[in-house]
DNA sequence: TACTAAAATATTGTTAACAATTTAATAATC
DNA sequence: GATTATTAAATTGTTAACAATATTTTAGTA
């Protein structure tokens, strides 16, 4: 392999694909709540101008995923208890209302589509990939919003989705018991396919339930180094 | 009064501020669907620099409110009959859930307050002065959420509210039967002094399907101009 | 006139330099 | 040593000048 003498001017990110990954960062536990975000350690991270990272910074503190305080630089958001408890809450309604959209419209090719992303969730977890089987857990509740075909319904639930990471990890700690039952996933599959709403949105309401009861008081939280950032791409296989 | 000969040095409105205002110019039906942004113009018109408006547009587009296309800058949006026929649909789930919430902390003192709102509602009505009669219902809507206490419904029911009056005017036009029907808010207050959720919610989704049932194929004042036709494909913004 | 091409204007996008502020480091005082 | 001042460094915030692109106007041609 021949050396590059010459740097090519590389084009770096645009600033959908810098907001997606730093998106992406916090949904994977990467950037724990808390964490300064620098501006020109990120620009010179992503390989772009610091106007850049400014913009995507605001994008992001509007959508409540980083606290911006003035002259002092933003940081992942840390919600407070009651904003966690709201966030939940409102995820069981929109959960809910999501199933109760698809009903309309479920047949085998969709039963089918999940039940093969279930299943590759389940492999992860039993080889230990817990870092895939997260992923592909968070995959299953946002297929279900997608099939549903409300873009507005999507758009919330993906919304609540993202800022939920920052809730378990502000008060509950990156604990496995903190996460996704899949086989009350799979509960709610087969309630689906039995054409039994009720039952599906009861399991979807324990389901959630079974986290949001233990939100309390917090534990701990530290620091994280913004150089994980580098590590990442590690693709999220979807679909 | 003496005559002030220099200038002051007049420090114009803050980035909030300028949002909120643009919001509003929205929500009162003053700036309709399609309506060209520019940042000079809007820079000089509120007297702040154009990077202040740059950061405001950005803002807007991110919520929906304004579409923002490369190099050709930002217009107030413009929905789609179905992203319209969502938000309405979403607006049903949201506002049941509001009232829902709301049933469980319902006291004299609240409804005292409701009904002094509708009042005021009314009489707007009764003068004729529409404007503060839209104002008042929407306004309405707003306390129910405010009051619910869950602070993601009510981030929500607002996000979907700045968002109605697109939908409306891009599809219905600005017509009086477009409007929410006050002897409907009333009818809700009712139901809710009653403690009646069922009937409250009930009410509220004939209420919104009122509305909602009239979108269909849009009247569509869109002069087609054969540049934006010929374009290849415009990027569509994936959710 | 109807159409095309070219120039002029207007508008958006980007950048680097600088200002303002906060944070960290050092020195001074008790 | 602990606490407060003072200085230095780092970080964020702002601006004006310029570049890139789009739009309008004008001129040219059949």
């Amino acid at each position: 392999m021949s050396a590059q003498i010459e740097t090519p001017a590389k084009t770096g990110p645009s600033e959908d694909e810098v907001l997606r990954q730093i998106e992406q960062a916090v949904l994977d536990h990467r950037l724990p709540p808390g964490t300064k975000l620098k501006e020109v350690q990120l620009a010179t991270l992503f390989g772009v101008k610091r106007g850049l990272i400014r913009k995507v910074l605001t994008r992001l503190a509007h959508s409540r995923l980083v606290d911006q305080t003035p002259n002092r630089g933003a940081s992942v958001a840390k919600p407070s208890v009651k904003e966690g408890q709201d966030l939940f809450a409102t995820r069981r309604i929109i959960e809910s209302a999501i199933l109760e959209t698809l009903i309309t419209q479920i047949d085998s090719k969709i039963i089918r589509h999940l039940r093969k992303l279930l299943e590759r969730e389940q492999r992860a977890y039993q080889r230990g990939d817990s870092e895939t089987a997260l992923a592909l857990s968070v995959d299953f509740h946002r297929q279900l919003a997608a099939l549903a075909g409300n873009s507005v319904l999507d758009e919330y639930l993906n919304d609540i989705i993202r800022r939920t990471p920052l809730v378990i990890l502000t008060h509950l700690g990156d604990d496995e018991q903190n996460r996704c039952r899949n086989q009350e996933h799979a509960a709610i599959i087969d309630a689906l396919e039995q054409g039994d709403v009720k039952k599906a949105v009861k399991v979807m309401q324990q389901h959630l339930l079974h986290i949001e009861n233990k939100i309390q008081h917090k534990p701990e939280t530290r620091q994280a180094d913004l150089a994980t950032l580098l590590r990442p791409q590690s693709e999220q296989t979807l679909a």
